[in-house]
DNA sequence: CTGTTAGCGCTTTCAA
DNA sequence: TTGAAAGCGCTAACAG
């Protein structure tokens, strides 16, 4: 990483706006105004410099240009994501390129795995590299770490969380509401032992979640059975291994509710392997792909996370562009989708 | 975008190493010195320095850094795929982060959408920001276009498809001896009639993923039957009407080989559709998140995108690091996953 | 061990 | 319409 090549490693230097000024005969404010589109620059000028670039293949030094730039910009904006690899986090990261890329700017990505701490080092190694704007879906229960950033003026949207002790916007899904939707549909196939496989409880959506089956259940007047609730399953191992307790259980419930795309994957391969996959209902909260292919169908409450994406950027381009309004929090609504498992009667 | 906000949008100017060198009381060069952990600075200073930057919640303008050092070195890459939210590409870049990161190494991601001209405008946009180097998976069958970007520096590693007419180290799965082994396992179990489906014959991988649904049959002396050939499948809707099309044919084919992942989800969709998922063998090129939890499960021949991810991002930093061997080709084997369609018999 | 000076590639400001 | 000079935040090269 650090020995010293000199510039390039075939000792080629990158062509620089002053090789392209003498190239084409004219001065280096002339070329940076032909790169940067800037007017009074007369035709037969902005031709040579043209040709110029084109020749030396020269690219502008976007570090360079933003240093003295009014603003700062670059043009860049970093994605603080929960896991790349997880098919929500990448719906989100390819509907924040789509906004991104057609404006010209570059995004940043990278992973969080539920740790704070990364949180903080990843933010900081973006505004080390002076990324106009952050879209964080946050791990940690507290941003305040971001107010000088924010102050210097780099912009911070929060998905999914609520950006806490920041003033920022926020884009969130209907955690609470659409649980409680997922499991009145439960409720009104006649279940009423309906058990609930959730996260983390550190995790605020998995407490919304969970308040959401709680809401379900008390709106039903049902009561509420510690037996059937199980939290913090944090890997796919322990949603199989709380299953199977589950229907181990004197007085088994009839229905899952699953907080989590993940614990749904894992009630699947759960029910599956006891044969109760016809048998047992299921919701999820969360789509996943292929949830339709799998017999019965997982019927689950979707969120959006294009429009989760699309949402944040465009907020987060508003405000690079000098939006000051209020910080606000953007609601984008889930959508129960009946598929098959949602829909088994109690035996 | 282009809003002058001045230095920071509430006025508030970032700090600088001059700022932190003025309330520490040491000169610029030895706040740099401390900032880059270079050796020779006292532990009383080097104390004083870093309560500064802690009261000013300085950060390290790295933009500004590279453009004096040695190498010019921004440590960011630059990641270009096909598309980051299919599970391929997801993992790959996954794998890059996790190589990445732990070195302090940022990285961009953009998709493709096997567009060419993308490929070039993006690969452009990472140089313009100075990535010290460049991970592709190739939409265009020519990156002679990096050729001055390589002579200066930035680093090529290219993934999934050789990089053409451009001094590279490439990545490749085997999809020719995998194609010929997922076809060779039909045969085994007696099929005669195996239909290909596959991508645009324009995609090299496509073309060598049927040279290996080729060499099966020919090295088992069974002939070429046209009608069972299908190419240029861009997408679900035709994947799906062709199989459609294939199974109404007076012979129709007993088994299926699909050249891709997309390809043969819409199979599967298809199948199911014409309830002959249990009666049609079913073997698909690479391998895809609940392939094992469809009834019957999806046997698949496997890439390993995460090893092609963190080969390819081992070698890049080997290169940034100074490796100037000659640029060579590395091979990640495909695996054979049987998990029921492919050990359908014919009927 | 510490500091000074020059200059990276570019935009700004101001003069012609 | 064009250009010269200054300086953005930092590191290199060289003093002390």
């Amino acid at each position: 990483m650090d020995v010293p090549l000199g510039p390039g490693r075939d000792g080629e230097r990158r062509p620089t706006m002053r090789d392209v000024a003498a190239l084409a005969g004219v001065s280096l404010k002339t070329v940076s105004r032909v790169v940067n589109g800037e007017p009074g620059v007369s035709a037969l000028l902005s031709q040579r410099v043209r040709g110029a670039i084109e020749q030396l293949d020269f690219r502008p030094n976007v570090g360079a240009s933003s240093l003295r730039r009014t603003g700062g910009r670059t043009s860049t904006v970093g994605l603080l994501l929960e896991d790349v690899s997880n098919p929500y986090s990448a719906a989100v990261q390819r509907a924040v390129e789509d906004v991104a890329i057609p404006r010209g700017v570059m995004v940043y990505s990278a992973s969080l795995d539920e740790d704070p701490s990364r949180e903080r080092e990843l933010a900081r190694a973006f505004s080390t590299r002076r990324a106009d704007g952050l879209i964080i879906a946050p791990a940690s229960d507290d941003q305040s770490y971001l107010a000088s950033e924010v102050r210097a003026g780099t912009v911070v949207v929060c998905i999914d969380r609520e950006a806490q002790a920041l003033p920022a916007d926020s884009i969130l899904a209907t955690n609470a509401t659409g649980s409680t939707e997922g499991v009145r549909h439960l409720i009104a196939s006649g279940h009423r032992r309906i058990a609930f496989l959730g996260d983390r409880r550190t995790i605020v959506t998995a407490q919304q979640r969970f308040d959401g089956y709680r809401d379900a259940l008390t709106g039903a007047s049902m009561p509420l059975d510690e037996q059937l609730i199980v939290h913090d399953l944090y890997d796919q191992g322990l949603a199989e291994a709380a299953v199977v307790r589950l229907l181990e259980l004197p007085e088994p419930p009839t229905a899952l509710f699953t907080a989590q795309n993940l614990l749904t994957i894992a009630a699947v391969r759960a029910l599956r392997r006891l044969g109760r996959e016809q048998t047992v209902a299921l919701v999820g909260f969360d789509d996943f792909p292929l949830a339709d292919l799998v017999t019965p169908g997982i019927t689950v409450v979707a969120q959006d996370p294009t429009a989760i994406g699309r949402l944040a950027a465009t907020v987060l381009f508003e405000r690079i562009a000098g939006d000051t309004r209020p910080p606000a929090t953007h609601i984008v609504p889930t959508t129960l989708i009946p598929r098959g498992s949602g829909e088994i009667k109690p035996s």
